[in-house]
DNA sequence: GCACAATAAATGTATATACATGTATGTAAA
DNA sequence: TTTACATACATGTATATACATTTATTGTGC
């Protein structure tokens, strides 16, 4: 459906103006979608992000900024996030030797467990970009080219 | 910058996928830039939002789900979003003598003036999409085919 | 007319973001 | 060495989203 029918409007100031909104609106239904996805594992698709990003740097552990410059979000909310990985027993934390202001996180095996499984559902059930290989080439192009 | 150097990651399972990152990290700078130059009159962009629908239909008053539909995130929030937009007196809300249940939203006087600043500067102030006429039309084209 | 389902909105709870602030640790300059 | 500043993280508050539930009203079938 095209944006203008989505959002029932047709007023954009310009068509970068409408590419802006529909850009926010795909994201939106992006997010929906892998939200709908990991529902099932009560996990939101910030915390599957984190576990991710532990996932694939599992050989050193990573502290709280490295993990938040990996994200979509470089929200001061990464420890908040930890904390309930860490309840769920999904993630460890410890304080760094080196620089005592860090904590060294690291993904358990329950995590690891968990973070595959997930990823199995999200490649199943979440919605892929209907394009092609080609097509997805040159959206990823054009959005790093607006970012200016 | 390229979306491997915003992410830090090379890891993507196809061109798809990383499509999906892009548009959500390129959503999420787009919200940064507009909560910014929306900074100085104290009101978010999903406020901003709900202004903006009303603004554009001042004639006809809409109700809840009308600015729902009308939103890029189709929440339940909007009841709460206008309990703050009405407390700083920029909308009112009455009930639907036709239906009980709907209640009527309407800018004031007030949230005109401030929707018309505010606009001008996210106009002035927010980021503007580095991409030309004809790269923006086909951006639009990509995102609309991609939602399937 | 009345019981029951559907609809519109509001509300409660958990989690997330934005921003300001607090606390501990590290680093560098006086 | 002591003071000042910077860094890393944690925390508090306001606002937002997701989802379930509640309340009020409307519409429908009997």
């Amino acid at each position: 459906m095209k944006i203008e029918q989505e959002l029932q409007t047709g007023k954009f100031r310009n068509e970068q103006h409408k590419a802006s909104l529909n850009i926010m609106f795909t994201a939106y239904v992006l997010h929906r979608s892998v939200a709908a996805a990991l529902k099932p594992f009560g996990i939101t698709p910030e915390q599957y992000n984190v576990l991710r990003i532990l996932n694939g740097k599992r050989a050193d552990k990573l502290c709280v900024k490295d993990i938040a410059g990996r994200m979509i979000e470089r929200s001061s909310n990464v420890p908040r996030i930890l904390d309930r990985l860490e309840n769920k027993a999904l993630v460890s934390r410890e304080r760094s030797p080196e620089d005592g202001r860090e904590s060294l996180i690291g993904i358990t095996p329950k995590g690891i467990e968990l973070v595959e499984n997930m990823t199995e559902a999200v490649e199943k059930n979440a919605h892929v970009l209907a394009l092609t290989d080609s097509e997805a080439w040159t959206l990823n192009e054009l959005l790093d080219k607006s970012r200016g």
